[in-house]
RNA sequence: GGACGGUUAGCUCAGUUGGUUAGAGUACUACGUUGACAUCGUAGGGGUCAUUGGUUCGAAUCCGAUACCGUCCACCA
């Protein structure tokens, strides 16, 4: 309709150049989705950066900038916690990677041997096969096989979301050199004396059958009975005297686990008790079974709990254990190694632990031994692994001494050689590194690293990294040299071979001085779960001073643990986990990327919702959008007319491009990502998309001034340099989108930033201040259009009176276009008949076609008057107080009076606005 | 039982050495679709900063106590 009428006006030549831009425009919005679509487009720039080996990373004279990542299991299948983890090693590593560091990341995997060893067991049923009818052989090359099809699952799953880890270096704790250096830890810590073999009290996993050390046991709350035992006492007044007779009388003691009571080799009372103070050495009889037991005395027993009378179990209970020991009781262990009881218990032989119980149960209730049962919550140990309650069980296992590797890893971090983000963590490792206790090394397992220790048939043994050394070393030592050696069945726990995760993947021990180790090692950061602060973090640090000499990374941070919207831990067992690829596939994962990131405070839990990915799409979306709108405008036929003011526009965002860059510079150096990307979205979406783009926007007519378009590209650039690391995919498409391009923008070299904060200079201060004052009086006017319903497309007269015109110089144009104002003067009197209003100090009158509301306006005006009034007393009572006026530092004390006078002016132009009305 | 952390808008969180009558996102309300975007725009309402006592001219901020929540550690059967 436009073309015709300017046709019909004889306008041809604007009409066809219209036209032309038209076609163009048609052009442009064909060659663009409506909205980004992610799919298509990650797979494209991953599958790029790959062939580019942008990730591979050799040594160089370069700075270099490494991460190792935690790696996960083989078993894994990529969850929340993992997204999080490695997201903010890709904002990291990108980051640098564009500051012009080396920037490495080394991805992997860990065999988790029981995890695995259980996944491994349940396929072999599943195929109608046990693991006790194979040979150890047998079932490793089953788990091999298993490990070779499922374990680099994970890995595949860790690409959708774009992390640049250089897959040239992948590591498995179980690759051959790998390995061999967990076996040459294990012989140089024999070597020293600090590996031993000791028959010692462990958390025993009766399902998994295999040792688990202290961090494996997962203390729950867990309602249980107590049950209050009657023991008959014995007239037998010495050791020697085995009469079973009773005296008639008995003695009550409390207990959880009556199905022990077969295993009791004493009962013990405090020695200030005076309820029980005459049966000291006396003896009392085990109910069913009738074993005489001794009375003991230890202050240990709390005399208010239960009866005060503790039956003692050392071969079941930690505790008793050491009572057992220290007063030399007899130790009767009545479960086999399956948690059911075995010939010792003497009843119930071969039944399980827990249907034992309630067995017993009933049976002393029936002869009359359990005298009442009381409701009873406490805390119980449970596997990790396979979530049974844990059975404390005398085994002979193999043992690392802790306290001399564990000083120099104190140490480190309480100097803060070794950086905990955020610090309240430190407190806690120093609390478990001062309380350290030996860590019991060995598992009964075949999946992992087979313990190098060879026994002969009397029981003796041998450390050694083979067979044939192990003979070696035997003849050498015993002098015996027809001795049959067999190799110890176990492996070693997971954590002793993880622990040498920052070197080794550089093979640091196994080749030692190596190029790769001297370049990369000690690496940056470490980014992990608190979770694993003792299993992992605390032992890589020992073993970075023990194997290298050196602490294994500068700064580790810890995330928080990803929880559900009602703050439950996300879990299997609860099923509170979303299914992540399904999230990529549908939000895309720069949305996944941001939707985790923008929620995930540094240092708290992170509450996922899935609104956060909604936002992180439409995010994608504006920015989208703004590339088209660029697009659409033609620079071709640029005229250099600053028809509406875009040259302020251009400056104002420079400035504001720099302060917030500087600002997001800092945030991240203190690991802030979360508020770095927050101040990133809305210098996008807010000055960006929603002020200057529309400051600098060409009317329907004019086409965009060149300079204003060569900056706004400049600008759009910049704006996804900085976001790059954090949305990587969106913001490469739109840097080839923006401008042909030869590089990427996953490799360019960001601007060194020169100025601090403080740095800023007073021009540029200016800049800002008058883009605020902009800002505000745009807002303020449109508040008021809408509070006086002048419709969007009625256009106004706009009348300002303020003592500083100057403040207005160069955003006249960008104001009467932003609040469709048609002419725009400056007054010094009241103009009749118009709306009036005060932004910041000064006074606007508003011309409409529109009849005016003035009960409305007065009722604006004296709502912010009134507001004023109540600053005004505020500070005038501050002002006036003396000592408030001796006291307070100058600057504070000129801001007061600053805001007096600020206030006053601003109560007269409303008084004045008032009295007009 | 011990240690540490937390409590700010309906929800999730900022708030730098005490100094505008406390900010953001989201949710909510009103208005608005002709050209980047309704997955949007414009504007708005919303908080006794857990409670309480103190220090100070001045406290969300520092100190003490209380309550509640969380995490870790610990041997009360």
């Amino acid at each position: 309709m436009l073309i015709f009428l300017m046709i019909q006006s004889q306008n041809l030549n604007v009409a066809f150049v219209y036209f032309c831009r038209l076609q163009k425009k048609e052009h442009h919005y064909m060659e663009l989705s409506k909205n980004f679509e992610p799919t298509a487009i990650d797979e494209k720039w991953y599958q790029h950066w790959l062939d580019k080996k942008y990730f591979n990373s050799k040594p160089d004279s370069r700075e270099a900038y490494t991460i190792v990542m935690p790696p996960p299991n083989v078993t894994g299948i990529l969850h929340m916690g993992h997204c999080l983890n490695n997201t903010i090693q890709d904002i990291l590593i990108r980051k640098a990677r564009m500051e012009g560091k080396n920037a490495c990341w080394v991805p992997g995997t860990d065999h988790a041997s029981i995890a695995t060893e259980a996944k491994v067991v349940a396929m072999l049923r599943e195929r109608g096969i046990s693991k006790s009818s194979l040979s150890r052989e047998e079932f490793l090359s089953y788990a091999w096989e298993w490990k070779e099809k499922y374990g680099g699952i994970i890995l595949q799953q860790l690409k959708k979301l774009g992390f640049s880890l250089d897959w040239d270096r992948t590591s498995f704790t179980m690759d051959k050199d790998y390995y061999e250096s967990v076996i040459k830890v294990f012989i140089a810590l024999h070597k020293k004396g600090v590996i031993y073999r000791g028959k010692r009290m462990i958390n025993w996993d009766v399902k998994a059958l295999t040792a688990l050390s202290d961090e494996e046991v997962i203390r729950k709350e867990t309602h249980q009975k107590l049950y209050y035992l009657k023991y008959a006492l014995s007239t037998g007044e010495t050791e020697t005297d085995d009469g079973l007779n009773t005296t008639g009388n008995f003695l009550t003691i409390a207990t959880v686990r009556p199905e022990t009571i077969m295993g009791d080799t004493a009962i013990c009372v405090h020695p200030d008790d005076e309820r029980y103070k005459d049966l000291h050495g006396k003896f009392a009889i085990v109910p069913l079974i009738n074993r005489r037991i001794p009375i003991i005395t230890d202050d240990y027993v709390t005399m208010e709990f239960g009866t005060g009378a503790l039956k003692v179990t050392p071969a079941h209970d930690m505790n008793d254990n050491q009572l057992g020991q220290k007063h030399k009781l007899e130790v009767v262990d009545i479960f086999n190694e399956d948690g059911t009881l075995n010939e010792a218990a003497q009843i119930y032989v071969g039944e399980d632990r827990f249907a034992a119980r309630k067995k017993i149960v009933v049976e002393l209730e029936e002869k009359g031994f359990l005298l009442k049962t009381e409701d009873y919550t406490s805390e119980v140990g449970y596997s990790e692994r396979t979530d049974t309650v844990v059975e404390p069980r005398l085994s002979l296992q193999w043992w690392l001494s802790m306290k001399d590797i564990a000083t120099p890893a104190l140490k480190t971090v309480i100097d803060e050689e070794i950086k905990f983000y955020p610090p309240k963590f430190r407190n806690l490792y120093r609390h478990w590194m001062e309380n350290i206790k030996d860590w019991c090394i060995s598992r009964q397992l075949w999946w992992g690293h087979r313990i190098p220790a060879w026994y002969d048939e009397a029981g003796r043994f041998v450390v050694a990294t083979n067979e044939n050394e192990a003979y070696d070393i035997y003849y050498e030592q015993y002098g015996i040299d027809k001795a049959v050696l067999k190799q110890d069945e176990d492996c070693l726990d997971t954590w002793f071979s993880s622990w040498l995760w920052p070197f080794e993947v550089f093979k640091g021990y196994s080749n030692p001085g190596n190029k790769d180790v001297s370049y990369y090692y000690p690496t940056n950061t470490l980014v992990t779960a608190p979770e694993i602060i003792f299993f992992w973090v605390a032992r890589m640090i020992m073993a970075g001073f023990e194997f290298m000499d050196k602490k294994p990374f500068d700064a580790v941070y810890f995330t928080g643990i990803v929880r559900d919207k009602q703050g439950r831990k996300m879990s299997k067992s609860l099923g509170n986990s979303p299914d992540l690829l399904a999230l990529i596939d549908k939000y895309g994962a720069d949305a996944v990327r941001f939707g985790i990131m923008i929620a995930s405070p540094a240092g708290n839990d992170l509450l996922f919702d899935e609104s956060s990915l909604e936002q992180g799409r439409n995010f994608n979306n504006k920015m989208w959008n703004a590339l088209k709108l660029i697009k659409m405008w033609d620079d071709r036929q640029a005229s250099s007319a600053d028809v509406v003011g875009g040259s302020f526009a251009v400056d104002w965002f420079e400035n504001r491009l720099s302060e917030v860059r500087t600002e997001v510079n800092s945030l991240m150096k203190q690991f802030r990502l979360s508020e770095a990307l927050k101040n990133i979205y809305s210098l996008i979406w807010d000055d960006f998309c929603s002020w200057y783009l529309e400051w600098v926007k060409p009317g329907f007519e004019p086409p965009i001034d060149a300079a204003i378009y060569k900056k706004t590209i400049e600008y759009f650039t910049a704006l996804m340099e900085l976001l790059h690391p954090f949305m990587p995919f969106i913001t490469e498409e739109i840097y080839h989108l923006l401008e042909e391009r030869e590089d990427d923008i996953c490799v360019k070299q960001s601007k060194k930033e020169v100025a601090t904060t403080a740095q800023i200079l007073q021009s540029q201060q200016d800049i800002l201040i008058k883009g605020i004052l902009l800002k505000d009086t745009i807002t303020g006017l449109r508040d008021v259009r809408n509070k006086q319903q002048v419709k969007p497309k009625e256009t106004i007269d706009l009348y300002i009176d303020t003592k500083n015109k100057i403040s207005y110089d160069g955003i006249e144009g960008i104001l009467a276009r932003q609040v469709n104002a048609k002419s725009i003067s400056y007054t010094n009197e009241t103009i009749a008949a118009t709306i009036s209003s005060v932004i910041g100090k000064d006074k606007f009158y508003i011309k409409t076609e529109q009849p005016l509301n003035t009960g409305q306006q007065k009722d604006d005006l004296q709502k912010e008057l009134d507001h004023l009034k109540g600053f005004l007393v505020s500070v005038e009572k501050k002002l006036s107080n003396e000592k408030f006026v001796q006291n307070a530092k100058a600057e504070v004390l000129a801001l007061e009076q600053k805001k007096k006078s600020d206030a006053e002016t601003k109560i007269r132009v409303i008084e004045e606005s008032l009295a007009a009305l």
